[in-house]
DNA sequence: GCAATAGTGTCTTTTAGACAGTATGGG
DNA sequence: CCCATACTGTCTAAAAGACACTATTGC
């Protein structure tokens, strides 16, 4: 027989090769009444059947054309719609972290305004959202803390440096509103000035006009994001040591 | 039958799921000559055999604890040593980038003094260092061009924030010589002044109270890395757009 | 007017960029 | 002494932190 990749391929059996197991799972976060939210998902089959954790699912190997698809899949089927962020996280595998044996999960982190899905997320029982302070509390499927955590420290570290933040916020939004996105994953005030000044630079989001009231004091200013938001970087980052 | 994830592992048949490539592979960089050098490996086998292509592998369910034990023993393997420094740099995955099907791969990026492997790697021909600027020119296996220009992207951006650089080269090492390591990675000069201050605030470096001479010129003063190199950040970035 | 919130003026501090100057080695 | 390279002094520019001030709404 000749030694071509064809004749290669002609006798290569997959099933003779060791089993893997491969998931997707995301991290989506969204910001709501002050707070920022984390979707869990309760796991309707074994293993860890009841227990809440991260949407996700298998690579259909007919449907997707990378493994991002498979992440906007199963958040798609959780939300009704796919998150206007997503990036990967990275890839989680340990012999112990599944009970069916060694296990590799890719990870995703995305963004989404909650408004956006809340209709689809209210109507159905075992989807919700949780504060992010709260998970330590949680009895979660797998490592799926850890990736959480890693997802949350992922926007922390991005809150430094770039304005994607806004994509957890409906449009338009105030910059009060993004403030507090940033101030909540740094865990630090940030001056007002210094904020609408590093808007101002980045020149990734535009002023709409218009403004919108509240109860009481001065109507807030109104901004949408450009696409350019997803891909800036600040040369100098929010100082998270400063006092 | 009783609904337990007991029961349910009892009955679970890996083998009744779809059938999953998942692989391995790391791009290992390297500063020698004045020039930047990733690591390929000639394939021996099919796929793409013959083919220059990234360290890599299987995991082995026995042996790993986690994926980057698979990288590491693949670059183990190939080396002799473990490299100092090395990060997960993503999945990829997609139907096309194997012949045998729909497969994965999670990339690792690592840095390396060369002079710690050159004995290794020059007794064997299957395995050699490249100039990152050849790689456009070489054909590659799979997408391997694609996950070297993403590693070589990933210590780019380093570059700018983080002294992590000096795990490329070895101990003790001058300042001109990191300096040169950003410097090919940014594509752009850096003022000697400028870096100095960087690598003296950061408080991750350490004077040896050695020098060096060379041919001509004044020798130069020595340093050694700490620990804290590999997690060290600046606030503020190197402006790759400035002059 | 008052309370509350939004937005601005401006001073200080930090640090990178620029670049000319000095220091220290080999011939 | 000359040359080449290493290192330093110092000015300027950019931008963040701090904080007091003004602006605009509802009551």
């Amino acid at each position: 027989m000749t030694d071509t990749e064809e004749s290669f391929l002609e006798e290569y059996r997959p099933a003779d090769f060791p089993i893997v197991l491969l998931t997707v799972d995301s991290v989506l976060l969204t910001y709501h009444q002050d707070r920022l939210k984390v979707l869990l998902v309760q796991r309707a089959q074994h293993p860890a059947k009841g227990q809440w954790g991260l949407p996700g699912g298998f690579v259909d190997q007919t449907a997707d054309a990378q493994l991002e698809d498979a992440a906007l899949r199963s958040l798609q089927a959780k939300t009704g719609i796919e998150p206007p962020y997503i990036e990967q996280l990275g890839a989680f595998g340990s012999p112990d972290r599944d009970p069916r044996g060694w296990s590799t999960t890719v990870a995703y982190t995305a963004l989404m305004p909650y408004a956006a899905c809340s209709a689809h997320v209210d109507s159905v029982s075992d989807t919700q959202w949780f504060d992010v302070d709260e998970i330590d509390d949680l009895r979660l499927a797998f490592d799926h803390r850890d990736i959480i955590k890693n997802g949350i420290e992922r926007f922390r570290q991005k809150a430094l440096y770039s304005l994607v933040t806004a994509r957890a916020l409906p449009e338009p939004f105030t910059l009060h509103e993004l403030r507090r996105v940033h101030e909540l994953l740094i865990g630090k005030k940030i001056q007002r000035k210094s904020f609408l000044r590093r808007v101002e630079n980045s020149g990734v989001l535009v002023e709409t006009g218009k403004t919108r009231a509240s109860d009481k004091g001065r109507p807030a200013m109104l901004y949408k994001t450009t696409s350019e938001v997803d891909d800036y970087r600040f040369v100098r980052n929010i100082d998270a040591s400063a006092g």
